[in-house]
DNA sequence: TAGTATTTTGGAATCGATTCCATAAGGGGT
DNA sequence: ACCCCTTATGGAATCGATTCCAAAATACTA
């Protein structure tokens, strides 16, 4: 493998000025370039990024920390991220911590430890780690949809509330007066955002007697726990569902059809995230989306702005979400 | 930033002796090591992997490049992948080439020149390049699905032809005779292999003749193209369609789902792959499913492997694809 | 044309670890 | 008590680039 020197000795020049070649400070027509250049060539020279990154500090790389990539939202999140960062010439680290946030402090250290120049996290609680305090002294961690508290100035997220609100009122505009709201686990900022909307949407028309509120986790699993018990009393029941996330309502989706009952006739139901998925199941889910393409293009413009040596702006970013309405709602079964 | 000098210092020992305490060759209850380990969490010292990477020669990363982390297939793949390596230590890189194989030769450079012990290779072109052949002789390159010429023995992928088989026979035993098949693009191995497990079974019957092979791409958008046109002449067209994969079948399921097609009763589609979409879509579609899991599992380990000193085994490794039936295929109609 | 300002250039130091090699210390055997 | 063998330890070299700084070359000004 040719290195630095080699080129330097085959140009006859000295590595200050190959490195200055390499770095573009050096004038392209003159005559030592074009010696250089032939001898980059010729010698297959590609730098070592080790080298230059432990020397020069930055290592144009990143992680994107996230729960789970089985779950199809932080895999749209991802590429956007990725296509996004490449044009800039930034490679990608992805970890998954598991949902476990126990792992996440030692993987925050990890790629810490490999001096990456920034980090995009989505964390599985909303708890601070003291690791995650001493990194984010040293590098921007922006952190995507869950607020871990005290970092609400790096968060970029969907207006979680609004879109909740939204969805509600939509609902009770149709009609509805018994909607059952199925949150994601209680700890999470994300599920009280969320849950903050629903509360003022009922509390607007003064309805809160015949809704409840069941807390669960973010998965297709939790959908068809509570579809079961939806099942085993059925005229008692919600005319109509708002789920954590989408998953949550494709469980609640795919139990009922199961059990032949009528989507939406007998249940709206109404996600949250606009997977791909969503879209395609029949009845399509009505959902509210989260801008992922503006998420890959908002982080990773702060990202390479601060990378460009900006400074992180002390503001929280909050996207707009939006409101599909598909075929799985309807008005109430009388 | 604490380094292992000043570990060293506040030990008073030499780095050299810190170094071997991090790399487990120093007695862990000797004087020294106690020392050392005080020191270490005192100064709340990590090692800078850089450093440690640029002397070692080994990083404990790998890149794994795919063609487009928004179809589905892949980031069911890159999870078992990270998860798997996660465990060994292993930091993995992402890569989308946007399936431009123009793109590959400089996406391998750059993960190379960051000196990745191995790679994961989802090709978009079977047309071996260069950069990859030297990249190569020098680490671990593995091929997932898709085989390179003159790589196959560096290929992990599922029987394409045994799949395809599978599923021609299935369909010719439950009485279709005229059955399309929806190719990928025509100079991918994949294409070719697949197609080839469609012509064997077809031949076993000498039942060429009512049938088709159509190229196109591994999108939804191409389902939706022959979908459009096996609409514009109903009675003519084939009584089941067999997809190059699940997004294609998809686009066919949706089109024809839209305009009032029963499926399967009018048209039976088999897809191939069994992304998360496919069992949640109704009818539920019949598919050949790819083993995700096991697919991560054996590159992962294949590669930890060669990361340990051994050597890639010259043995392509081929995985056993399973028809799974669900609800979108039946009988011909009449 | 001399004198100063500016740009080019390269030698040496540096980043922070591991590895090489020589030396010191400890352990056994006779 | 002596010698040999093994183990423990640290100083110096090394990985391959960038950056610092001083010297050389060039450009500019009066």
């Amino acid at each position: 493998m040719a290195t630095i020197s080699d080129v330097a000795r085959e140009a006859g020049v000295s590595r200050t000025t190959v490195s200055r070649y390499l770095n573009g400070q050096l004038n392209d027509s003159s005559d030592k370039a074009q010696r250089i250049a032939r001898a980059i060539a010729e010698l297959r020279y590609h730098p070592n990024l080790l080298a230059r990154s432990l020397r020069s500090a930055t290592t144009r790389s990143i992680a994107v920390i996230v729960p789970d990539l089985s779950n199809p939202f932080y895999p749209t999140l991802l590429s956007a991220i990725e296509a996004r960062l490449a044009q800039h010439g930034v490679q990608v680290f992805v970890g998954q911590s598991g949902d476990d946030a126990r792992r996440e402090p030692t993987m925050l250290q990890d790629y810490y430890n490999r001096r990456v120049d920034g980090m995009i996290y989505v964390s599985a609680t909303s708890e601070p780690d003291p690791v995650l305090r001493q990194i984010a002294k040293s590098i921007p961690v922006l952190m995507l949809d869950e607020q871990v508290t005290g970092f609400s100035d790096a968060t970029i997220r969907v207006d979680h509330e609004r879109g909740v609100y939204q969805a509600t009122k939509y609902l009770l505009d149709l009609g509805h007066r018994h909607v059952t709201y199925l949150a994601g686990p209680r700890h999470l900022t994300t599920t009280q955002l969320r849950l903050r909307g629903f509360e003022t949407a009922l509390a607007e028309r003064s309805l809160t007697d015949a809704t409840e509120v069941i807390y669960g986790s973010y998965t297709m699993e939790a959908g068809r726990l509570w579809a079961q018990r939806f099942l085993e009393n059925l005229e008692r029941g919600p005319t109509a569902v708002i789920c954590a996330n989408d998953l949550v309502a494709l469980g609640v989706h795919r139990t009922l059809t199961e059990n032949g009952i009528v989507i939406p006739n007998f249940l709206s139901i109404i996600g949250f995230d606009d997977i791909f998925v969503s879209s395609l199941v029949s009845p399509s889910l009505t959902t509210i989306r989260q801008p992922f393409e503006q998420f890959g293009q908002v982080v990773s413009e702060r990202l390479v702005e601060v990378l460009h040596g900006g400074t992180l702006r002390d503001s929280p970013m909050i996207l707009a979400p939006e409101l599909i309405v598909r075929e799985s709602t309807s008005p109430p079964r009388p």
